[in-house]
DNA sequence: ATGGTAGCGCTGCTA
């Protein structure tokens, strides 16, 4: 199974090329993040032409979460469980059932500045995050949380550490947040895979051609339970993706995060 | 160079 997670910075915006990527890369299972739509926008039918059930949870100009995928897609379950205010949960989590892996699509919170309401409210989310994928992975079966973290998980995932200091994606208190979600039982599979640094970064600013000078931060994230890291064969980041083509528009910030699988044994 | 680019949507916010 291909399982793959992009922050599309749009989907309205990138629709023609999520949807060519799809076909192009044979990917089974795809998280999407910022898709920037309501759900009564969210284009379904696009999806469905090329085989793909799908599920999304966003309301509207801000966040917006999506799963999309050729192996079924049963149980959508949108936001964390329990009752939680919509206001703290932010259509940035969305869970189904595809091909017998509970796939989870999260955008953690950018958290803007340390210190800030906003990063605060990133740690609390977080946190929240973790209470969901405790008792999910407590239940044992394979499980994928894939998705923008809006967090380098150390030194090696910036491309220059001194340039981040004082900001967020890096501090301590972030990458506890971090470490407290992979104690629950997940494995960090890009990391695994590519032991050594520089990243694989994921994302690149707009400004200054930073994808140009690989100026960039691995901040898209494939979390598996253990079973299910142990069947990971390849990771990559499909930088193509990132770049410029003619007739296509501007490509998002983010580039594809793309795990496969081998099948299931037994 | 306290800049730069992109999306949404029409003003300035978010990233």
């Amino acid at each position: 199974m291909r399982l793959a997670t992009w922050n599309v910075n749009s989907l309205k915006a990138r629709l023609d090329r999520v949807t060519e990527w799809l076909v192009a890369t044979g990917t089974d299972v795809l998280c999407l993040q910022e898709t920037k739509l309501a759900d009564d926008a969210f284009p379904a039918e696009a999806f469905g032409e090329i085989g793909y059930a799908t599920a999304h949870h966003g309301n509207g100009r801000w966040n917006g979460v999506a799963i999309v995928s050729r192996v079924g897609l049963d149980d959508p379950r949108p936001g964390f469980t329990g009752e939680l205010a919509a206001e703290v949960e932010q259509c940035r989590i969305l869970a189904a059932r595809c091909g017998g892996v509970d796939v989870v699509s999260v955008y953690v919170p950018n958290g803007r500045s340390v210190g800030s309401e906003h990063y605060e409210a990133k740690l609390v989310w977080l946190e929240r995050l973790r209470v969901d994928l405790a008792s999910l992975c407590a239940a044992g079966g394979d499980v994928a949380v894939c998705g923008d973290f809006n967090i380098a998980p150390d030194d090696r995932d910036v491309f220059d550490p001194a340039a981040f200091v004082g900001a967020t994606h890096v501090t301590p208190e972030e990458r506890a947040g971090l470490g407290r979600l992979l104690a629950c039982g997940l494995v960090d599979v890009a990391r695994q895979v590519h032991p050594d640094g520089p990243g694989p970064f994921t994302w690149w600013d707009y400004r200054a051609g930073a994808f140009h000078k690989g100026e960039g931060m691995r901040i898209d994230l494939a979390l598996c339970s253990t079973s299910l890291a142990a069947r990971v064969r390849r990771v990559e980041v499909d930088r193509e993706a990132r770049k410029r083509s003619t007739g296509a528009g501007a490509p998002s910030d983010h580039a594809p995060l793309v795990v496969d699988l081998d099948d299931a044994t037994g």
